[in-house]
DNA sequence: GTAGTCAGATTGTCCGGACATACAGATTGA
DNA sequence: TCAATCTGTATGTCCGGACAATCTGACTAC
């Protein structure tokens, strides 16, 4: 008795609009997504041949194809030659991001609380100008924050960034996350480099963070790079490590 | 005076055999790769239309495209719609991989040794099965290891792998990385979902580590997935903070 | 002198087709 | 019965062209 595999992609209502100014391949890689998201593609299933479904929409095979590929750089789907297009069955959900904190924790309903402690323009050190590549000594925004989850202080951030490039207000650093600020100046952020450590906790530091000098913290530096390879953020961080842990999805360049 | 501005891809020797095997594009790509990074290329400069490029090699603008395309995926070129393509120009080296702590180790240089504590098939309990994917109980490899740098302890890692996917020679666990072991075994890895903490060493641990008791310890929890989605390994790694962190280059998706 | 407008340049999107390559299953042979 | 071969199918690679969207810089008008 045959196999009763049917295209599942046939029962999907797929169709583009034309009109829109979204690209085709964009609207069809949607669809998609969303459909696996949704489970109405289950996971491990055959997607049934590209030239078909371009047929189907109405689309050429490289549109098609752009699609796809979208979906599989995101790890979502994986293709074989000659055998065909099939969803990932596993817990991969999304990739993984420039994780940032406060997005975290408002993922996670946490309603994050955040307090400035330090917010001005100091000289650059020798490790902050070789971070943000500035001259030596030249002015650069300094911010120290605290942020609270249920009133328990959570970490302790430390940025620089260069002048010039957003206005750092205190009030807004006090309601969103710096990401955002930046976002929302235009700042197209695009990579970065970060370092993940651990040490123990000095008197100073577990003063700030309620914890015990000597006690473990968990570390992270980061340098950020905006479209044009600009660094446009330094950051050094401490988290309690009984608070927060760093979660990735990592994908193998290939 | 104008600028004497040219296409510095002019200089550039570039060419693609059209008998080997290798995918044009793919040949492209690596040319420039290496360009970029033996400085040849310089970062902030232009890379000449793509229309001029394909001509000069041959080629046809799709095959240009999508050789760009792969470095901008990897975050090495900027395109910018009316203005060209860029080389960024940041210390922004390579993206990101599946890190692998041998790799890591003898990429610095460190020459790593490897003991291996414990290597046998032993029940799997339900956080195992949880990360692999298998039956609650049902056998798994669980390999112990204790890695070693300059003869001092640096990492003790854990790990668990489901039955019947490589056979763990205890030797070779001590000769080379586990990720290289599987690979070689014809095992595509794809993904991970990693989460990395900190804590206090319990006294086993800290004997283990030859650290003390309290002292504060990295540690990585990992579930890596092949291209087919399912579970190949789950680990549980603990590191000393003094001798080693995670360096991480991240591309935020688009 | 300043602001708005226009033209050129370059990438973004999309099409239709062609052939190569690799995998799975059926067929054929020993 | 088992292994080697063949065949169909699906993706991988590549081509040549067309038009749209966007940015830069120069020109023009006020």
């Amino acid at each position: 008795m045959p196999k009763p595999e049917v295209d599942p992609t046939v029962q999907l209502e797929l169709s583009v609009d034309r009109s829109s100014p979204v690209p085709l391949y964009f609207q069809l890689s949607q669809q998609l997504e969303a459909a696996i998201e949704h489970g109405t593609l289950t996971p491990g299933s055959l997607l049934g041949n590209e030239i078909e479904l371009a047929a189907r929409l109405g689309l050429s095979r490289p549109t098609v194809r752009q699609a796809i590929q979208s979906l599989v750089d995101k790890g979502l789907l994986v293709r074989r030659r000659g055998v065909g297009t099939q969803v990932v069955h596993s817990q991969v959900k999304r990739p993984l991001e420039l994780s940032s904190l406060y997005d975290d924790l408002e993922a996670a309903g946490q309603r994050p609380a955040t307090k400035v402690l330090v917010n001005k323009l100091v000289p650059a050190s020798a490790e902050v100008a070789a971070a943000l590549g500035v001259a030596e000594d030249s002015d650069v925004h300094r911010v120290e924050r605290l942020r609270l989850a249920h009133g328990e202080p959570m970490a302790y951030l430390c940025n620089f960034l260069p002048p010039g490039l957003i206005d750092l207000d205190t009030d807004q650093l006090e309601t969103t996350g710096l990401y955002r600020l930046m976002r929302s100046a235009g700042i197209t952020l695009h990579s970065a480099r970060q370092s993940i450590g651990a040490r123990a906790a000095t008197t100073e530091e577990a003063e700030r963070l309620a914890e015990e000098t000597g006690a473990p913290l968990l570390t992270m530096q980061r340098v950020t790079f905006d479209d044009t390879g600009r660094a446009v953020e330094y950051g050094t961080h401490t988290y309690r490590p009984t608070r927060y842990s760093f979660e990735f999805q990592l994908l193998v360049r290939t």
